[in-house]
DNA sequence: CACAGTCCTGCAATCGATTGCAAACCTTTT
DNA sequence: AAAAGGTTTGCAATCGATTGCAGGACTGTG
């Protein structure tokens, strides 16, 4: 040691100015020396934190968490949080208990990506705050960081219909999902005098690829003049089933997507579509969990806004 | 309490032989009547364990990772063990310190996705066992698991010389990454007779636009008559480059991609390319690093087999 | 009945950092 | 010179689970 009792040496590192210049220069160099490092187990016992903070979402291996993520682990990094990820889902699609995670000896704070925990799971005390973010409960008072999904769908559809359409068929998610609510809810705002069709989905390529399927083999004076898919990947999908089988975008059909992934502007045609801000979503819920661990009061919900990436795929619906 | 020590309830949840049947169904029902949850903080000091592993990857936003990450989550879960993200580069792209991480008190192991690390920094004694995923760091007897990469640069380049083309580019990677240099290999090991041309490239969809650009600018004697791009962005963006100004994959240019992301079937034409078995990486990656942590040995190098998938995107050349 | 052998449980030390309290030292004021 | 105030440091308790060791209870055998 430097001649210091470990007090001493506890507070150099935390609290230096509390120490003498002498001192604290003869600790740090023998902190230098040794290369001591602090343990974080025993820091952690002590002070009754983790540094961590959870992400739970249900797939991993989706891109666009990916973004967010990416915005949430910097936003937590700087404050000096540790970022843990762990999936809702199991390797059948079937979700597993969270239990194990609502806890606070093994994060500070949680954030839930996935909308459809049963929140049962979330209550009790002795948890550490929860925020959901992108994804939300319904019936419950969780903080939510999302975008205006509402606010999306009105935007695609009214864009859709200011372009002349009054036949569009919306390619949905899951029925049960909550941005799948707020989108139709979106687009059926804005749907007076639109005969609107839905085509299921779950937000998937493959089912982008079916919508195409169905699409086509509908009578031609009925299919709908314009598509609006609830994600890129769907609406990249169904353009491929139609150019595959030799119809143009926009001429037989106008398609406009969501989300805005990188590759959305380099298909061909390039697709219009309806821009998150992926990392934004991640910082602000990063940020709303680090103010809820510190107790400080946070809105009950952030909305960022979706903003129309008008590109190649939309036109006005063919004469005839 | 149950009228038992904590010694007996630290027994029943870790080795419940050990205590009389009679008692540990009365500690169970104590603990499933309190609530009581198992303090991790006071474990891992104890135990001199964090029940954790880290990956270090160079973007958590690239779709690529997240894949990989899913695959060793899911292995690390079934292990118990909790999968902790942090990026290698800060917002500017700079390599920032990773001596945070190298720490026995803040994981049990440490995966690096990037090759690109100085390896002084992952000397010394009293470091978390380290194995390199994906990428890996040369001169360094850090076990390895990653793709055969040279091995999927003799399966492009063998397909498109069998096909007949003897005019070739190749889009690469950054120069100094291991992932460039070892497809670049594999390229020239089936390049005899063949005339390579090199686009530089780091894997971005722009840098595969920046290509075609520079494709298109060339004599049109002189354009390679294919293309193997090190990465499916870069193939992407190459091909819809040319697209867009009226060129036809693959009757003017073949190509050839790297990776095969989801999206990679539904582009038109869909794309060939070299698969990567990506959530089998991370999964493998994640044994490794378990098995290192258990004091096993493990093999200095473990390669898994690229496989071609053949789509749309390439064909003969054109005659003439 | 005594003794050996099992089985189960509690005692107490341990992991390493943090922090309230008080002692020690130093400076300034009366 | 003594009292008052301020600064710096160490002491010792604390966080909660784990585990080697020893003692107690119980069974079976000679």
């Amino acid at each position: 040691m430097a001649g210091v009792s470990a007090s001493t040496v506890s507070r150099v590192l935390s609290r230096p100015d509390m120490v003498a210049e002498e001192t604290r220069t003869r600790v740090a160099e023998a902190v230098a020396a040794t290369g001591y490092r602090l343990n974080r187990a025993a820091r952690n016992l002590r002070k009754q934190r983790t540094g961590s903070v959870v992400a739970l979402v249900p797939n991993l291996g989706n891109p666009f968490f990916a973004k967010i993520l990416d915005g949430m682990g910097r936003e937590l990094a700087a404050a000096g949080y540790d970022l843990l990820v762990a999936d809702t889902l199991d390797e059948d699609g079937r979700h597993r208990s969270l239990r194990g995670f609502l806890d606070t000896s093994r994060a500070d704070g949680i954030i839930l990506l996935d909308g459809l925990v049963s929140h049962g799971n979330l209550q009790g005390a002795g948890l550490p705050p929860v925020v959901t973010a992108c994804e939300w409960i319904e019936d419950t008072q969780l903080p939510r960081v999302a975008l205006d999904n509402r606010m999306g769908g009105q935007l695609a559809l009214a864009h859709l219909r200011d372009l002349g359409h009054t036949r569009i068929g919306l390619i949905g998610g899951p029925p049960e999902n909550v941005l799948h609510k707020a989108r139709l809810q979106g687009a059926f705002d804005m749907a007076d005098g639109v005969e609107v069709t839905i085509f299921d989905g779950d937000f998937s390529l493959r089912s982008g690829q079916i919508a195409a399927q169905r699409w086509m083999s509908m009578p031609s004076d009925e299919r709908p003049t314009a598509i609006f898919a609830f994600s890129d990947e769907m609406a990249c999908a169904f353009q491929s089933g139609l150019i595959r089988e030799g119809f143009c975008v926009p001429r037989d059909v106008s398609l406009i997507g969501f989300d805005d992934i990188d590759l959305a502007s380099h298909l061909t045609p390039a697709l219009t579509t309806v821009r998150q801000p992926k990392r934004a979503l991640g910082q602000e819920a990063a940020r709303t969990v680090l103010a809820r661990i510190e107790g400080k009061a946070v809105a009950a919900s952030t909305l960022l806004q979706p903003r129309l990436m008008l590109r190649e795929t939309t036109g006005r619906p063919s004469p005839v």
